[in-house]
DNA sequence: TCCCATACGGACCAGACGGTAACCATGGCT
DNA sequence: AGCCATGGTTACCGTCTGGTCCGTATGGGA
């Protein structure tokens, strides 16, 4: 973890918004479920995010315990980042978050076509119970 | 609802995260899911907030189909919020958010004293299963 | 006539947040 | 010497958000 992880709100609701709430958060942890990824995979799994951007919303997740980042001392150099226990364990929400999401766009703009859900909507055999850290 | 509910993100997950993620939306509904509230009550029940930013946040769950606002024309004037069925669904997730929320706070600072969940941890004979609208 | 309660709305402001663009350090390869 | 890839960082900036403070409209009651 980086730093001591400033202060968050007390009130555990607003302390788990605050903490997946940034701007790409959720898509970034998203892409952790299946296993660890290089800046650079990530980076291009996520063209529209801007490297620092990316790297910001990494850094604070990794504050908050969500995620881990490992320093292979390499050349060129290779870091990884991979959802901790604790990052996983919001999967769960997320999903439910994400059907939340659909229910709310079908009863506001149906006409809307109804987009695919990022988190993963039902699972067969997945193996993202591996590289855990932390 | 006042306005055709302005661009929200397309990914579900981010709809989300976007509509319930305002400083104090969450502690206002979870006040409405009891059944509807007058704004004077919601004032006096959440004194950290200004009347302003309370109206605010009020106005952006209604623009987004969760909150239902009925104007009684007396004098002096009586205003009810309450949760629209969209709102009420949004109670188990939220459940969920806050027990995660706990589970965070023990996972980084157990020391701190682990506070009670705002959102209704476990209920027995309630009543949430009234006024809807929408 | 003045004050009260209710339910706002507008002006103004400071900080957080996200975004662009450019720069940097390392060491291998040619 | 110059270029490449990786994984950053720095400077700067515009917007969104939440916050304070104050004004306003209505009509009842003293």
């Amino acid at each position: 973890m980086a730093r001591p992880s400033n202060r968050l709100p007390v009130l555990p609701i607003e302390r788990a918004l605050k903490v997946i709430s940034g701007r790409w958060k959720a898509v970034i942890l998203y892409h952790l479920l299946d296993g660890p990824r290089r800046l650079s995979e990530l980076t291009r799994l996520l063209p529209e995010i801007s490297q620092k951007v990316l790297v910001q919303q990494l850094r604070d997740l990794e504050a908050h315990g969500l995620v881990h980042r490992e320093v292979y001392r390499q050349i060129p150099p290779r870091v990884e980042y991979s959802a901790t226990s604790l990052g996983l364990s919001l999967e769960p929400v997320m999903v439910a978050l994400c059907q939340w999401g659909q229910r709310h766009a079908e009863a506001l703009n149906e006409h809307d076509p109804v987009r695919d859900c990022i988190i993963r909507p039902a699972r067969h055999g997945v193996s993202a119970a591996d590289a855990t850290h932390e």
